[in-house]
DNA sequence: GGATACTACTTGTCTATACAAGTATAGATA
DNA sequence: TATCTATACTTGTATAGACAAGTAGTATCC
């Protein structure tokens, strides 16, 4: 049979033949789907090839498989449409994400911030500080800014972070249980204009974000990126 | 060769090996995984369930595939657990709603824009388009424009969004499939910050939108939000 | 009638093979 | 030096066939 003379592939034509079925109403919940075999021989393909469409769509929870008895639409569960997260949060986490080959830690050391207080510490605890450039061919792209809770990692400044990135490293001895993220347009102070290369009165995406592990804030973080784009695709599972 | 002796299928099995190695540091993020011709060798497996496992490992996140170059093991990012993504659905979604006691409608008419590339239509095509400032105690807070693809949704120009708004009763003509969002931080043109009351230098963000329906491109928004802030709060299910 | 075996169907797993398509490298060529 | 090319590898898709295992209904035996 024929095999890529299409611009998409077979099984892929499958699911949506379904999908569409699915929503033009030709397919109603707890309805019956065609079987593997017979939807093999429908679309001139190989069982295996029906397999797979049939797999992928229950594992978008839009059918239901019972071995031995056959294949269903799944009921519309009550509950708004879900976003497929899995690509936005991996595009969020790749936003602070860094290349040891590609930063310059600028200051890595105890202070006292007032920076504290988002953190829930008291005023004069001492936190590590890092600030790290992120840079992309020898351009500067990515400015970050790090405050580290010492509780959850005391040994986050005998770290050699050409062998394991921050992130990285807070990540292993600090689980991330709950994170907040802030979006916000903002213009840069001049040191950060300096670090970035940028004009004054560039606009610039600003990503705060605060995690927190064992019931304490473990890092709060900022993160600015010079017209930088963030973009979030993602499908929605049931309208 | 064998098949199901053992209590647990033979791709769960290798599965199962390259998570152990991954979790015990035998294999470090980045590290190169064994291809599916040698996984099937070394599990005297067939490569087509190799491909299954290193398939579903993917999925899950754990590793990442190239095409042509090889698998790898993933970087450990909080982005490799799931974000729970109801509420940043909802975030988004509400980002662009409106409430018709606080909008003002400046536009609501058939025309003819370059913007139809972006949905996929010919230049000169009829669109709707729309265009929304959002005021919050009688103070700007939100410029939206839309556009919507007449074939979704052919009574968009005679709807009373004083009972319904324009996002309502876009979904419920248009069940949307497909979303995607650009997030990135701009300066506006004299017209919106005239509009907006805002100085020419302030930061504003803009969140591009676009909605697929029936494999159409069914909207195109543009919302933008001086000194706004975008709060996404979500709780990582796998530490 | 009630338990058992058989049959027909379903999905689940696996094999062995094939070709398509993307990538990196080394070597030849201009 | 710079560019093309062959090739060796990778993953992606698809096939045709096989057996395993779960389910429902039917026929058979007691």
């Amino acid at each position: 049979m024929n095999r890529s003379e299409q611009p998409f592939a077979l099984y892929e034509k499958i699911k949506k033949s379904i999908v569409r079925d699915i929503e033009s109403g030709t397919l109603n919940p707890d309805d019956k789907v065609l079987s593997e075999n017979k939807l093999a021989k429908s679309f001139n393909a190989s069982r295996m090839t029906a397999n797979r469409a049939l797999k992928e769509l229950a594992e978008e929870g839009r059918i239901v498989r019972v071995q031995g008895v056959g294949t269903f639409v799944a009921r519309p569960k009550p509950g708004a449409a879900l976003l497929e997260i899995k690509s936005i949060a991996k595009e969020i986490a790749d936003w602070g994400g860094v290349h040891s080959s590609q930063i310059l830690v600028l200051k890595k050391e105890k202070i006292t911030a007032k920076i504290a207080q988002k953190m829930n510490l008291k005023f004069d605890d001492k936190i590590f500080h890092s600030i790290i450039v992120h840079k992309d061919r020898n351009v500067p792209v990515q400015y970050s800014e790090r405050f580290i809770n010492p509780e959850v990692a005391p040994l986050y400044l005998s770290q050699d972070f050409k062998k394991i990135t921050p992130s990285d490293y807070l990540l292993s001895v600090a689980p991330v249980q709950e994170a907040e993220h802030i979006i916000e347009a903002v213009t840069c102070n001049k040191e950060i204009q300096k670090l970035l290369k940028i004009k004054p009165d560039e606009p610039c995406l600003s990503l705060k974000r605060r995690t927190w592990s064992y019931d304490m804030v473990a890092t709060y973080s900022i993160i600015i990126s010079p017209g930088s784009r963030y973009k979030l695709v993602g499908k929605f599972i049931r309208g």
